[in-house]
DNA sequence: ACAGGATCCTGGGGGC
DNA sequence: TGCCCCCAGGATCCTG
């Protein structure tokens, strides 16, 4: 469900409400995340004061004083939400961390494709990005770095665009909304674009990314931020979701074809 | 090496 | 109402 728009949310709503607190309890459920669990890891994060909280392309980095870290990722249907202590747990809430101050971080997935996974030092951590060969965030995609990706490979702009070892962050909504506003079509050879055509998918991932971040990202079913509040960019989709409805720019139909084994909506008017 | 498909899981919605 | 099938903001493993 979510990606970097909802994250970096995520990410800004937690930020107040963690930094310089101590966890004081940590509480696990039973049911195996995507990445398991390992009791020890509660005992190894009580009384140290969250430092950062901070997002690289899906994942949520909390940084404990002395060199510890959290990594959640809250893969399709994660949420990592603060509430008061007396408000019951929702069905699926797999890890309850105690604040001192009373209020408990909670991390909910109806899926379980999501995880939460400790890391002794900060070198591990980025040794763990390193291992599966996390790509740069989209803010930071050079020109030319990103034409040497498109130009390296047999997919089509879509698959690579929800490639996290070429850019980190993008998924399947964004890909949408990006290739839209860049005007291009998904099913295009990313090999076959033009170098104008590369810098317009660039900077129209920017933009789309920064709009979807200044209204809390998108929530269709199950994406909440942090402190609970749903998204409103949902609202502002030109592509994703909208099959038979009129193309904002051409009034053509959207059409939905699969790519890359996922839902691919576009213009087959207007995206070329 | 690369690209595409199957797989992990649960729940909601549509069709019959 | 019930049942069955398809669908879903993702990542990883297996195959050809």
């Amino acid at each position: 469900m979510p990606e970097l728009p909802e994250v970096e949310t995520v990410v800004r709503d937690l930020r107040p409400r963690l930094v310089g607190q101590r966890i004081v309890a940590v509480r696990a459920g039973k049911k195996a995340l995507r990445r398991p669990w390992t009791t020890a890891w509660g005992a190894r994060i009580l009384g140290r004061p969250v430092e950062t909280v901070r997002r690289r392309g899906k994942w949520i980095v909390v940084d404990f004083e002395g060199s510890r870290c959290l990594v959640f990722h809250l893969g399709m249907t994660g949420r990592l939400t603060v509430h008061p202590p007396d408000e019951p747990n929702a069905p699926h809430t797999h890890l309850v961390f105690e604040l001192e101050r009373g209020e408990q971080m909670r991390f909910n997935d109806i899926r379980r494709f999501g995880s939460a996974t400790l890391f002794e030092q900060p070198a591990a951590l980025e040794g763990f990005f390193a291992a599966s060969r996390l790509g740069p965030e989209p803010f930071d995609l050079h020109a030319r770095y990103w034409q040497g990706c498109l130009a390296a490979t047999k997919r089509c702009l879509k698959a690579v665009l929800l490639d996290q070892t070429v850019v980190a962050g993008v998924g399947n909504i964004y890909a949408d909304e990006s290739l839209f506003a860049a005007r291009l079509h998904p099913a295009r050879l990313a090999a076959a674009v033009t170098k104008a055509e590369a810098e317009r998918l660039r900077h129209a991932v920017v933009q789309v990314l920064r709009r979807a971040i200044a209204r809390r990202g998108s929530s269709i079913r199950n994406y909440v931020g942090g402190s609970g509040l749903k998204g409103r960019y949902q609202d502002a989709f030109r592509a994703y979701g909208r099959t038979g409805k009129p193309c904002p720019r051409c009034r053509t139909p959207i059409e939905r074809v699969r790519l890359a084994g996922r839902s691919t909506h576009y213009c087959p008017s207007c995206q070329v």
